[in-house]
DNA sequence: GCCAACATGTAATGAGTTACATGATTAG
DNA sequence: CTAATCATGTAACTCATTACATGTTGGC
């Protein structure tokens, strides 16, 4: 067998929210939910199809206030207890593949200065994303429910200890081969 | 197109160590990689092959000191320009998809004795890593080449760091769900 | 003799990305 | 009228995991 797909989870919750078409969903996974995960047309839309014909989801056509008509789809009752099952079960460790991690790995092959150049590069790449939460952040200030905010603080207070731990150990590590001799 | 494979390059980068057969990759990925990077046999061996048709290895029968012979492969001249060239490139951003978060993103569904009971399964997580990095730390020390020691630790360094970074982050967690009304 | 570790591989399946294609609606 | 945004979807492709299948060698 595969990998479970998580994606299936992301959707479910979002609906398990409100009835959102497939749009909506990109939109959410692009803003609230950047901190941790992130979806795509191309899996969004065949999962919808899928989860339909599953009969977790169903399909309702409706005139937008903006644009044109959209597919917003609103969770079934058997989505909704897929969807509980899947929040109480217990996560499996993760599985880490970090790119600027495999090259520093292999950098005796890079010129010190090369390595300290990806590592600045690095910091500036998370101090971007630092800002860009902060934005996020903001938006949150609008959620009235108070459970509802707790969870997404939990959510945005780990994107922003993770960005801030990257470019702390980004700065060690430039201090570090500062000191190389 | 799809998504480069990422693979390719961490095979290539411990062939320009040493020449490996597929179940040596799968110790070293196990092992000093297990920080940042993962990979298992059915990925290995079919990549091994495709990298061989492509020329940036090259294979060789030989007779293991343990156990049935292996396939040992040896990165080319082809292969070793190929990796440098991957080295020497900008990385872009990481997406994250952490499914701890997800499900907390959606918690407002649960009890907050069962968030609670997810965060210390999360810091019993990261504290069992954070004794597993220690054991591959104590390997580091028997590495002569300064110039690969800084590489191993500054990749160890991250590791730590970012266990750390969890437990951190899931104890301030579960103190602001204590203080939640 | 048997188990643990060594060693290699395929098959099935699904996850996930990118590029492409198409068209509607609204604001300026 | 035209650009931006809204909106949906497919095609092509590769990545990645898990399960399965098979066999060797050495130590107890």
């Amino acid at each position: 067998m595969a990998k479970e797909n998580k994606s299936k989870y992301a959707l479910l919750g979002l609906l398990n929210f409100v009835p959102l078409s497939g749009y909506d969903i990109k939109k959410w996974t692009d803003n609230s939910l950047r901190f941790f995960w992130s979806e795509n047309y191309g899996h969004i839309y065949p999962l919808l199809k899928e989860l339909e014909k599953a009969e977790l989801v169903t399909r309702q056509k409706v005139d937008s206030e903006k644009g044109p008509s959209k597919n917003v789809f609103t969770i079934t009752q058997k989505g909704t207890k897929e969807f509980l099952a899947w929040l109480k079960q217990n996560e499996n460790p993760e599985t880490y593949r970090i790119e600027i991690l495999l090259k520093l790995f292999f950098s005796s092959k890079l010129a010190l200065n090369e390595i300290i150049v990806k590592l600045e590069n690095h910091i500036h790449q998370q101090e971007q994303l630092l800002s860009e939460y902060k934005e996020v952040e903001n938006g949150f200030d609008h959620i009235k429910d108070k459970r509802i905010r707790l969870s997404a603080e939990m959510t945005m207070s780990y994107g922003f200890m993770h960005a801030e731990m990257n470019i702390n150990w980004a700065r060690d590590t430039i201090a570090k081969i500062k000191t190389f001799r």
